[in-house]
DNA sequence: ATCGTCATAATTTTT
DNA sequence: TTATGACGAT
């Protein structure tokens, strides 16, 4: 491809970035919609052609595996080249294929396993037993979270210093034994690719010097996002002669409370010498009504580099505010608005709900389904997380390495086979006595017949179990072989028994794992046996929330999962305080940011319009809530919103278009006029009109109040006070 | 081992 | 309100 066509299609921000010196570290400051994943490909197709570099010389890292794909897919169509053996990937992923190469350097086996979320809390819980620690002071939850959080700074167990602090000891101990459980069943959990990666790099001279010297170029995305331990790995591999490229918005960093350190980002041009900021401000997503709503809103924050978006774009049609009267009232007008649009001849795939908190989805898919609107929510479990699929690969990682204790924790009765948890504790202390895993430890047992009975015929009947397979597996290949582990471990007619909707899924789900290892093309990279790699595969890659076919489903999610997507319509539902900015927010200036920066992701995913609405009445946890609108409605210029539903209780003048008048406004079901007023009583305080009835003087109002309840009063007597 | 009962807590999530 | 986990009973 010529150099022209390179910078052709680019604005002239994203061609200063593209074409800046090669040796320039560059901090790309990208607005929501200006095109970032364009830029960032760009930059590495000109480096290439413009200054010859290989594309072997270049890493760029993402977080997500879907992110990767897309740089993937961009970059080998401006190189017009194969992609398949580039750096390209997530940190995570790269850090596994560092650690395959260097598996001797980095201190681990060479058939080491990745453990996901869910086998690191099994182990939690194991060691926090095993210590014979009170799982009520230190609960396994939170020993994970010490765990990663540790590990994200960089420290070991052995660093670590307890001051004397009993629960604090506890944590450590906590650490060092798990630690200890992983380097001996070969486990490496999500951190420790990390941390591994970050210790080999820099303890070792000579490979450090390799890397840095193989990677001139080092580009990340979604910068804002980085951790302390993927900061300290690019810084790393960049090293004193390698150029940083970073691409980032601190607008939208939004995941601080996991760990994300948008320092890395505002400290950028402090840390990288002779660095420069580019701001990509066009937008090409938005119209320019929203766009004015979203600089309106996050020009709040303080602690920001600062940036306006704008477009060459229409005006487009004023955001739509509206009141419902309670949730259910909130859902039906979601429901109403997607069948106009579809009406009109949209789809539904082009409109998503966001909502602050998954509990939320509940009342839409309720409402979803009573309008027989087809929807997709996003979250939940995805395919290698469920439990059929957890099991299967705990065979096969058992046949892989016997070691795996988590993996024969979960195998030894998957299905039942009659060796409850009496047995499996058993097992533990011959384990724990003799620091030996739990397949050495079942084989000692057996051996010394310290086992009764059943117990004893039922382990020995698991280990023969395992060796057939074994040798039914010899030769064969990995679509045979998970063929192989889901039949003989009696997986497959354990959950045929299930006749259920659920348990026909999972065989379903089992058939689909025999499915994916047939087809699984591993990657050529860091010589790995196909087992492996597609048990690496699995857990890096956890999969689509949802299998099937989604064609033209309205899209539901949080506002956290929509970062990055689009939407030609969007509704962003409860805005309101408590909820959004949700109630553990509000006491920390800096969480409150980070909720107006998430606000402001949603407002910057819709693409034409944007429904904010917000319930007066709202049912949570059993509680009947009058909620106020959320502070963030208020921060959003009058003149970019058209109130569908004027409100009875205006705070402040509310700019209405032509289009307002057009709608008509929906009625609160059969309640009298003043519903949903506020109120204040000279005893009782504020509260909120919630029922009337009666006429003139008898008139009666019911108003439920902050502080004292729920109260019906005489209006002609209560002297009541409208707000 | 599976089912029922009680207590408890209840953002956000990728790898 | 509801979902999850722990615990005890079949």
């Amino acid at each position: 491809m010529e150099t022209s066509t390179l910078l052709e299609r680019l604005n002239d921000a994203q061609r200063r970035a593209v074409s800046a010196a090669a040796d320039q570290h560059l901090l790309v400051l990208a607005g929501a919609g200006s095109g970032k994943t364009r830029v960032l490909t760009h930059r590495m197709a000109w480096l290439c052609q413009q200054h010859h570099l290989s594309p072997y010389s270049l890493l760029a890292v993402t977080f997500t595996n879907k992110a990767a794909a897309e740089m993937r897919s961009r970059l080998g169509e401006l190189l017009q080249m194969p992609v398949s053996g580039l750096w390209v990937g997530t940190f995570h992923g790269l850090a596994h294929r560092l650690l395959r190469l260097h598996w001797q350097e980095a201190g681990l086996p060479q058939n080491f396993q990745i453990i996901d979320s869910d086998d690191q809390l099994r182990l939690a819980k194991r060691i926090v037993k095993e210590l014979g620690l009170d799982d009520k002071r230190w609960p396994p939850k939170q020993a994970v979270w010490f765990i990663n959080a540790r590990k994200e700074e960089g420290r070991r167990a052995a660093h670590l210093e307890a001051h004397g602090n009993p629960i604090e000891q506890g944590w450590i101990r906590i650490y060092l034994a798990y630690e200890a459980a992983c380097q001996r069943g070969g486990q490496v959990d999500f951190a420790e690719l990390l941390l591994r990666v970050v210790e080999l790099l820099r303890d070792n001279d000579s490979l450090r010097e390799h890397y840095q010297n193989r990677f001139s170029h080092l580009l990340v995305d979604e910068f804002q996002d980085s951790n302390e331990l993927q900061y300290a790995w690019l810084r790393l591999l960049t090293g004193e002669h390698g150029t940083l490229f970073a691409v980032g918005d601190d607008d939208q960093s939004i995941y601080g409370w996991r760990g994300a350190k948008v320092a890395n980002l505002l400290n950028f041009e402090q840390d990288l010498k002779g660095s420069e900021v580019i701001r990509l401000e066009q937008n090409y997503r938005s119209t320019a009504l929203i766009l004015k709503a979203a600089n309106a809103l996050i020009s709040n924050n303080d602690n920001r580099l600062g940036k306006e978006l704008w477009t060459a774009g229409e005006e487009g049609e004023p955001l739509t505010l509206y009141t419902a009267y309670d949730e259910r009232d909130e859902a039906r007008f979601v429901c109403q608005q997607v069948q106009n649009w579809v009406d009109n001849g949209g789809r539904r795939d082009e409109m998503a709900v966001l909502y602050r908190s998954n509990a939320q989805s509940r009342i839409f898919e309720e409402a979803l389904i009573s309008a027989v609107i087809p929807y997709r929510v996003y979250g939940g479990l995805r395919f290698f997380e469920r439990a059929e699929i957890k099991d299967s690969l705990a065979y096969l990682r058992l046949l892989n390495n016997p070691h795996d204790d988590i993996s024969f924790e979960r195998a030894v009765n998957h299905p039942p086979r009659g060796i409850g948890v009496r047995t499996v504790e058993q097992i533990r202390l011959q384990a724990q006595q003799g620091q030996v895993s739990l397949w050495e430890a079942t084989e000692q047992l057996l051996a010394a017949k310290t086992l009764k009975g059943r117990a004893a015929s039922a382990l020995a009947g698991f280990l023969t179990l395992m060796e057939q397979i074994n040798t039914h597996c010899n030769g064969l290949d990995l679509g045979a072989q998970v063929e192989q582990v889901v039949e003989g471990s009696g997986l497959k007619i354990h959950f045929e028994k299930d006749r259920s909707d659920k348990g026909r899924a999972r065989v379903e789900n089992l058939q689909e794992l025999v499915g994916a290892a047939g087809s699984f093309q591993g990657d050529a990279h860091a010589e790995m046996s196909p087992l492996d790699a597609f048990l690496a595969h699995a857990a890096l890659e956890a999969g689509e929330t949802q299998g099937g076919e989604w064609e033209d489903c309205l899209q539901l999610m949080t506002l956290h999962s929509a970062k990055g997507l689009e939407f030609p319509v969007v509704f962003m539902v409860g805005i309101e305080e408590g909820l959004f900015p949700h109630q553990r927010t509000l006491e920390e200036p800096k969480q409150l940011e980070e909720e107006r920066r998430l606000c402001y992701v949603g407002i910057t995913r819709a693409r034409q319009q944007l429904y904010l609405c917000h319930a007066e009445n709202r049912r949570l946890y059993g509680r009947e809530l009058y909620p106020q609108p959320s502070r963030f409605l208020e921060e959003l210029p009058a003149e970019c919103l058209q109130e569908l539903r004027p409100r009875l209780n205006v705070r402040r003048p509310v700019y209405r278009s032509a289009a307002s008048n057009q709608a008509a406004a929906p009625t609160p079901r059969g309640r009298g006029q003043g519903v949903g007023k506020r109120v204040r009583h000279s005893k009782f305080g504020e509260g909120v009109v919630t029922d009337t009835e009666g006429q003139g003087d008898h008139a009666r109002v019911q108003v439920n109040f902050a502080t004292a309840g729920s109260k019906w009063l005489v209006l002609s007597y209560a002297k009541l006070e409208y707000l």
